[in-house]
RNA sequence: GCCCACAUAGCUCAGUAGGUAGAGUGCCGCCUUGGUAAGGCGGAGGUCACCGGUUCAAUCCCGGUUGUGGGCUCCA
């Protein structure tokens, strides 16, 4: 047989003889590459390393380290545990298990439901399996063959996939064992290369994503190729854990969720000092961009909610009530309001664009298993603003948006990406309409050089939107921000404004919020500071300690100088030694603790322990408060 | 809303093979007046989420309700 040549990923070319397997190409490269590669990119192409290769080509090896390598390491996982479940539930039908962000899972019909316990036995038949190292074997066949063979095994789930392939899909089967699974591939080489295996939850999920389909039994999973690296990914979701808001949130008593209102969040004099903080940076923000504020009232007739479409297209989310015998529901959104106080006037061109801002609190009724924490409330109040404009300023007034929602979310150092969500099912309007809309927002993107994903059909029912999303402490995401083109309000309560022909004219409506709302921005504040807020921020900016009794009078004076001053300032007075006072404030995460004895009295200075750097020493009473307050007005 | 799990002191959690509960921490009091991450002693504090059932007896077993957690669907 002849030699084939190969191009490697760092341009050398070497020469192999035909037939051997892309695992021996890299176990002839490198004994280590030989370990720990997984797939290969033949000719650009993913493909499993038993695959002989014939002809010259590109090759590039795929190790744990590249993401598509992860991929394929956790897809196998999944293959695995699949059989394992199949092997000790017998009669078990498979439905999908993709390898996911930190993963896979597994979707199960089963008639027994799974336990705790059935992990524990499902995870020792995965690791029998991994050590029977089975390797992982492809075949491709016709569609009629596939359909057939799935059929006669009972796998109606995956008989329902093949139906949905294109016709010219190349359908493929992998086996390991005496397991056999549809599969696009690729996967490793065989069942041994998967060293660390933990399933991690158990959960119901419905038969491709739609709750009229039966609920299957989904377990997920993660794997490594080391132990140390399973063990070093689940410390690290440890860590994540301390920082979840709602731990936060108790232990340093910003808020709470009582059970006489769930999803209905109470905040703690703590938690409002922050809630007050973020408004008074946003009112500021708002007042330079050219914003005016309103406020709209929380519960109206049951007329407008129906002029604006919301009785028809959010019922559901919406509670009502009765007032003398008439109708009113409390609002889910600002829009319909906002709509009112721009009708209480007739408007020209001049006025526009016309920006009207408003701390609107919403109620929602949001189903019982989302809530969670301040992400997901029933009542939140959203820093709302609709902006009412010519045509021609809508590119305008959407880029100036992106660009206050920018400033907003990098004074925090928030990582955010955009998504832009096109016509939903349940929409009002034409598609000329909504395509002009959705047009528009992706112009402003783009004219900025802003990157964005499409979510298809997620837009509101009155118009496309821009989503900003922001990360919690485990890396789930949550829509924050949004800007929201609606050609719909306008039209349903006839705005008009005069134009420079002196005729009337329809405006153009821009929703938008920047926090999103304020009980989940906090959220995300919390779990992205871990609680320790900047100075600014912080609902306590400074504690004094007295050393002993003798001192406390002097922290008395400079507390009260300094509440006077515009400083959050606590003296703790407690009968205890300074490094128990020093512990405390530390774990409150205060930014800065300022120790007073004798020396400090008599020299009217303060000891200053900062929150991360810890003592730098002692400075002047004075020149202290003079250095907090420019880092609180800077907002640093 | 659906699936699985959970609910014990303000907080974090033990516990009882069914005989009405315990630690740490926090809180209060006393001693101690101490210089940069936990000083000592004492005390108060719980209808063991709620409602039923089984039982001589239920915090524990069973059923239901509510709430919470992880997912699914849905959404700021």
């Amino acid at each position: 047989m002849s030699d084939i040549t190969v191009q490697l990923k760092n341009g050398d070319e070497k020469s192999f003889p035909a037939g051997l397997t892309l695992q021996e190409i890299a176990k002839a490269i490198h004994p280590k590459l030989g370990k720990e590669a997984l797939v290969a990119k033949w000719n650009g192409n993913l493909t499993d390393l038993n695959y002989k290769p014939e002809t010259d080509g590109k090759l590039e090896f795929i190790t744990f380290e590249d993401p598509e390598g992860q991929e394929v390491y956790r897809h196998s996982s999944a293959h695995i545990m699949a059989q394992a479940v199949q092997k000790l539930f017998p009669g078990t039908v498979l439905a999908i298990g993709p390898a996911i962000d930190n993963g896979f899972y597994y979707d199960f019909d089963c008639e027994k439901t799974f336990t705790p316990e059935d992990l524990e036995a499902i995870e020792q038949e995965i690791k029998r399996i991994i050590k029977e190292d089975h390797p992982f074997e492809r075949s491709e066949l016709s569609r009629e063959e596939a359909l057939d063979f799935f059929r006669k095994i009972g796998e109606h789930y995956k008989v329902e996939l093949i139906e949905n392939l294109p016709e010219d899909a190349v359908i493929s089967m992998y086996q390991q064992g005496d397991f056999v699974d549809l599969c696009a591939g690729p996967h490793v080489p065989s069942t041994g290369k998967i060293k660390a295996v933990k399933l991690m939850s158990l959960a119901g999920a419905y038969w491709r994503g739609d709750e009229k389909n039966k609920m299957l039994q989904r377990i997920y999973g993660t794997s490594f190729p080391k132990q140390k690296e399973l063990e070093e990914y689940l410390f690290k979701l440890e860590e994540a854990k301390k920082r979840d808001h709602r731990k936060i949130g108790t232990q340093l008593n910003l808020y709470s969720i009582e059970e006489e209102g769930p999803g209905f969040p109470f905040f703690h004099p703590k938690g409002m000092i922050l809630r007050n903080e973020l408004e008074a940076y946003w009112r500021e923000e708002h007042r330079r961009a050219g914003y005016l504020e309103i406020k709209t009232p929380i519960i109206l007739n049951r007329s407008l909610w129906e002029r604006s479409g919301h009785w028809d297209h959010y019922h559901e989310n919406m509670y009502f009530t009765t007032i003398d015998d008439q109708e009113f529901a409390i609002k889910p959104m600002n829009c319909p309001g906002a709509m009112l106080v721009y009708k209480s006037q007739q408007h020209s061109y001049r006025d526009f664009p016309l920006r009207l801002a408003e701390m609107g609190l919403v109620h929602r009724h949001e189903k019982s298993g989302v809530l969670h924490g301040l992400m997901r409330v029933r009542a939140f109040t959203q820093d709302d603003a609709h902006l009412f404009m010519l045509p021609e300023q809508i590119t305008a007034e959407i880029k100036n948006v992106i660009n206050l929602v920018d400033r907003c979310y990098r004074l925090f150092g928030f990582q955010y990406h955009v998504e832009l969500s096109t016509k939903p099912e349940k929409a009002m309007g034409s598609d000329e309409i909504w395509e002009q809309a959705t047009d528009a927002l992706a112009q402003a993107m783009k004219e900025l050089g802003m990157e964005y994903r499409i979510n298809e059909g997620d837009g509101a029912f009155y118009g496309p939107k821009l989503d900003f999303h922001l990360e919690d402490s485990l890396g789930r995401t949550w829509q924050c921000g949004t800007i929201q083109l609606d050609f719909q309000m306008p039209e349903k309560f006839d705005l008009t404004y005069i134009g420079e022909d002196g005729q009337r004219h329809r405006p153009v409506m821009i929703h938008r919020v920047v926090f999103g709302s304020i009980e989940r921005f906090i959220g995300i504040l919390t779990e992205h500071f871990a609680g320790a807020f900047p100075t600014w921020l912080a609902p306590v900016q400074v504690r004094l300690l007295p050393i002993a009794d003798r001192h406390v009078e002097y922290c008395d004076s400079l507390k009260e100088k300094w509440e006077q001053e515009g400083i959050r300032v606590e003296v703790d007075d407690r009968n205890e030694k300074i490094g128990y006072k020093i512990r405390q404030g530390q774990l409150e995460k205060i930014p800065y603790l300022l120790v007073v004895g004798d020396k400090e009295v008599e020299n009217k200075s303060v000891s200053v322990r900062k929150r991360r750097e810890g003592d730098i020493g002692t400075m002047e009473a004075s020149a202290f408060a003079e250095e907090i307050k420019s880092e609180i007005s800077s907002r640093k």
